[in-house]
This record gives structure tokens, C-alpha cells and sequence, in this order.
DNA sequence: CGGCAAATTGACACATCTCAAAGCCTGTGG
DNA sequence: CCACAGGCTTTGAGATGTGTCAATTTGCCG
């Protein structure tokens, strides 16, 4: 199996990306697996041996809450062409699973490989770490949408960002995407109970500012939705830059 | 100018570092500035060329809020021993600035330095990568406190995380430390309003969690407080592992 | 001693949570 | 083809947490 090209969208969209590091990436080896909604694709563990890149569908690291066990916290949402898990491969293990939204589908890479090209692309590294960077720049703007903005634009927000970042990888377009995410889902998400996530789905609906029927989600207005959420994607480093 | 040893410590504390790599990170050329009060470090900037590390004091990580220019949020806070905005190296650029948090001392370092070290010395850039990953831990630790504690309970979250992060590289000991964060920038990090803030900071001084005069803290009940703050470290990657 | 910023307190408004119940899909079995 | 079951969505009403505004107190520094 090679890996995703979604993955290597994601990267060439930031950096040029040389033949050899090219070569280097398509030459991974991957194990390509599929997953039910709500199954765990990486569970809690202190060591990690491989990490996945998300194929199909989406995925969510899941923090349980401990003495909760009905309540967990979603702290990020990833899409085709994300590493989803590639900082399981330098920390001592990771705090959160990893479940599926939806079905997914994911390749797992064994760390030997993250090894190997870290010894010897030093480039190529510096793009992975930056993978791992911009997620941590998605927290950060969850943070300071978690601050300043009241639901209906909390979600607003969420929404904005992950059409942007499926359409960086070419997984959307024309405002339109699957959010294929259970209103408890958008709850553990944001930091809301359902029942307020299913008040600010009717508001958004009821300013027009979108179409939502199961997990289709059709954005009639990108100018009223980014305004109110107050969303500016520069967060995403979505520009071509030296690495 | 010498690398501080505080970050060696940080370093040190999570995984071993071999006599070629401590001789190269003690080799690094630094600028040592000074800080006042609420003093910008780094400004926001699209192509930053060199990163800071946080020698005394500690600084935060402030969003300015578009459109609403007496609004900001914080979404990290750095004590000695943390390379700050080493994630400034590989990103295009900051999307947010480095503010002093009190009187602040850092060291800056060209990130010619940097690039240098990613060519040559793979196991230190693992070790590197490995500081902004537990960055994005906090974040993420952030994000679940967030969705998860009342106020008072998220506070002493961030007391409980503040006094161990300083513990682990003998910033502070014996469960007292310097706090130099007004009630305002308390409420910049948490999401709250001043006034909350305070009522918060009243409600665990009266259960006899801790007092707290001026920027003095010190935990009288760290049992207490920490059960209330569901404070697990984990996610600060304190143990050693080969990384 | 005076002045100013920060900390503290009170009263009321608003956002969100909880509990409870009703409506709506979708898959299944008769 | 229909009836049912179960999970999800939607709605309502009252409780709670937090925000806002206004005022007072405290503490520091000139």
C-alpha cells in the first residue's frame, strides 16, 4: 500500500517538496484499515509503535474524563490527508484515543519509518513537525474560540474550519461537505450539552446561513457565517513557504 | 551568551542527551533581554528569524480579537525552562504575539542556529519537536479543562499545572511559587471575567485550599486542590523515554 | 498624604445546563 | 407493506453558572 495523496496535497500546499523527499514518502509503507463509527482507531497507551494517516471519513481525539465515564472531551477533529497521530511517535505515548466519526478509513505507519526519515531528511522532518505544529495551531484557535465566542458562532466556527480543510485537500468544494457527526458528537466537540449544540444548529439554519439534512451541510452564506464566527484561516498556514 | 540551563534541565528531565548533542545546544549563540511588565517579546509576524526561550518571569501567548481591540485571549503561559515560540521556526509565522507576564527575562535565538541543528543532529531535532508537542499536550489539556471544569475547579487546574510545570525544571518547590499574573490576565488564560476570576480565587481561599497575598501562592492542600482540579501530569510527559 | 490601579463585593441580566417529553427517521421482522 | 423499536433530533420549562455594571475597599508608590 502507499500512502495517501491526500497527505502529500496537504504538504506540497505548504512546501516545495524535493523528488528525493518525494520519492522518500511514496516509498512509506502503510497499512491501510477501515473502521465502523465509534470505533477506536488508536487507543489510550503510553508507547506508541505506528501512527495513522486519515484516508476517508474523519476521526476525533477522544479525552476520557476520568471518574466520568459517560463523558469524554473532544479536543480535535481530523480530516483526509491529516497525520492524525504522528506526535504519538515523539512523545512517550498519547493521553487521548483516537475514534472514528462516522466510517473512516486510515493508513497506519510504523514508527521505524518516522525514525529512518528523521535520521536522514532533515527537510522532510521539518514538514512533518510542522504537520504536528499546525495541529496546535487548531488548538489554540479552539481555545480562543472556546473564549470569545458564544455558541451559534462557536459552531459557526467549527464549521468554517473544517469546509476550509477539506478543501485544502481537495475532499470539498463549492460549499458544500459531509460532516458526518452526531449532534452529541458537536457537543463533546465545543463544550456544550446537545441539547444547546441542537439550539445553535436551528439559529444558524434559521438565519439562512446554512442547509443541514443528516450529515450533508450546504453553506448558503460564506460571508454572514466567517463574520460571525469571525473566522480568518491564517491559523491553517495554508501558504507555500520555505520549511 | 550560554543556552539556559533550564531548558537543558527540561530536556534532561525527559529523555537522556548524548555529550555531542549537550555540547551542541551549549554552543548556541543567545541574546539574553530583559522584560517589563506586559511588554511585547514577539509581535505577531509573518516570517519570524528568530525564537525565545524563558530564562526568569513568564510570559503568554496573546490572541488579539479582530474587531474588538480591549479583547484578548491567552492560550498558553511559559515558565523558565520553556523554548516559547520554537513552533515560530517551522510555522510561516505567528498568528499570535508573546507578551511578558510580569518582570521577564529570555533568551533569543537565531533560527539559523536552529536550522542548523535539524541538518545535523537528528536526535536533539526529535528532542526539539518533542518540546512543541507538549506544548499542544497543554493545549489540548487546556481544551478539556475548558469543556470540563466550573471556574474554581478550572483555576486551581491551572495552579496545579503552573506549580509542577515550575517543579520539574526547581523553579519552585515546597508548594509555594511567584504568581506575577494579575486577576485580569487570569481571566485572559481561563475564559472567565475578572470579576469570576475573583470569586473563584475567594471560593478556593475559603475551602483552605491555599493562600494567596500579592503574587505569592502557596498550596496548603495540594491533595485537595488537585483532586478538585482532576489534575493528572500525564499529559506534561515528565517521565524519561527514549525518544 | 494623595492618587491610582487592582482587588473585592453586590445586584441583576443572560447564556447555558438539566430534566422531561414529544417527534422523527431508519432498519427490522412479521 | 405495515408495525414496531431504538436512537437521534427537536422542543419546553426551570435551575445554575457566569457576565455586566456600579460602587467600595485595599494596597502600592510617588
Amino acid at each position: 500500500m502507499a500512502i495517501t495523496e491526500y497527505f502529500i496535497r496537504y504538504l506540497q500546499r505548504r512546501d516545495e517538496i524535493g523528488d528525493k523527499d518525494l520519492a522518500r514518502l511514496r516509498a512509506m509503507k502503510t497499512e491501510h484499515v477501515s473502521f465502523a463509527p465509534g470505533e477506536v482507531i488508536v487507543p489510550v497507551e503510553r508507547i506508541a509503535r505506528r501512527s495513522c494517516m486519515m484516508l476517508q471519513g474523519m476521526s476525533a481525539r477522544s479525552h476520557q474524563l476520568v471518574g466520568r465515564p459517560n463523558e469524554r472531551v473532544i479536543t480535535a477533529v481530523h480530516v483526509p490527508g491529516d497525520f492524525v497521530d504522528l506526535h504519538g511517535f515523539v512523545l512517550a505515548g498519547l493521553e487521548h484515543s483516537v475514534v472514528a466519526l462516522g466510517p473512516a478509513e486510515v493508513e497506519f505507519v510504523d514508527h521505524d519509518e518516522l525514525i529512518d526519515i528523521t535520521e536522514t531528511y532533515p527537510h522532510l522532518t521539518r514538514l512533518l513537525w510542522m504537520a504536528t505544529l499546525i495541529d496546535a495551531a487548531v488548538h489554540r484557535q479552539w481555545l480562543v474560540a472556546a473564549a470569545s465566542l458564544r455558541s451559534s458562532a462557536h459552531l459557526a466556527h467549527l464549521l468554517c474550519e473544517i469546509y476550509t480543510r477539506l478543501g485544502a485537500v481537495g475532499a470539498a468544494a463549492d460549499l458544500q461537505f459531509t460532516l458526518p457527526l452526531l449532534q452529541r458528537e458537536l457537543a463533546d466537540i465545543l463544550g456544550y450539552s446537545p441539547i444547546h449544540i441542537n439550539r445553535a444548529v436551528r439559529d444558524l439554519r434559521d438565519r439562512g446561513f446554512l442547509r443541514w439534512t443528516g450529515t450533508e451541510v450546504e453553506i448558503l452564506d460564506w460571508a454572514g457565517i466567517s463574520r460571525l464566527a469571525r473566522f480568518d484561516p491564517t491559523y491553517l498556514d495554508m501558504e507555500k513557504h520555505r520549511r
